[in-house]
DNA sequence: GATACGACTGGTATTACTATACCGGCAAGT
DNA sequence: ACTTGCCGGTATAGTAATACCAGTCGTATC
């Protein structure tokens, strides 16, 4: 085996993470926060759509720090041990 | 452009961020924390020599929760704001 | 000393995915 | 209508993740 495709379970992981993303983000420009992060903003885009759902580790904490979020809330977020419950939009 | 090669900048950080998670593995079999995280033995190995300079996010978490090592200090290693100096084997 | 065992290393090969860019489309605000 | 910002689709270079192999080092065992 080479490198099995993305289990559903990861997909779903991506997709946590993105929106945990898009709410820290609020109402900040998409493009400003990708250019201060050091990604394109399509990028970013892609991830907070759930589209690149197992971005680089360096990414995220790039995004965490220009955003002001804990890596360890992405984790959380990632993992799913962050909305116990139907919590939020 | 479409994917820039990765700066020696993140080459170095993805060796500090090995550098940190064999540290932590310390006596451990490799094979078998690999094995506790969900990813093969040899990408551990390659993480550790810092030949996957930039793993992605959810397999650095996963090898945290198997080393018991908080997300936090993986980001913080792999930014380098983790060993201010010289410090420590 | 030679052999064997175990764990780590560097190299190569392969597939799936990331990161980026460009396009046309759609909704809201001016 | 025009601009601004987000969206989904497509294309592409480069990497991640995995596997296999041969070589090395240290510790035993013979």
């Amino acid at each position: 085996m080479v490198r099995q495709p993305l289990t559903p379970e990861q997909v779903e992981a991506g997709r946590r993470l993105g929106a945990r993303l898009r709410r820290a983000r609020a109402g900040r420009d998409l493009a400003e926060v990708a250019h201060a992060a050091g990604v394109s903003p399509e990028t970013l885009r892609k991830i907070e759509t759930g589209r690149l759902p197992s971005p680089g580790f360096g990414t995220i904490v790039c995004l965490g720090e220009a955003l002001g979020l804990p890596v360890q809330e992405l984790a959380a977020a990632w993992r799913g041990d962050d909305l116990p419950l139907g919590a939020v939009s």
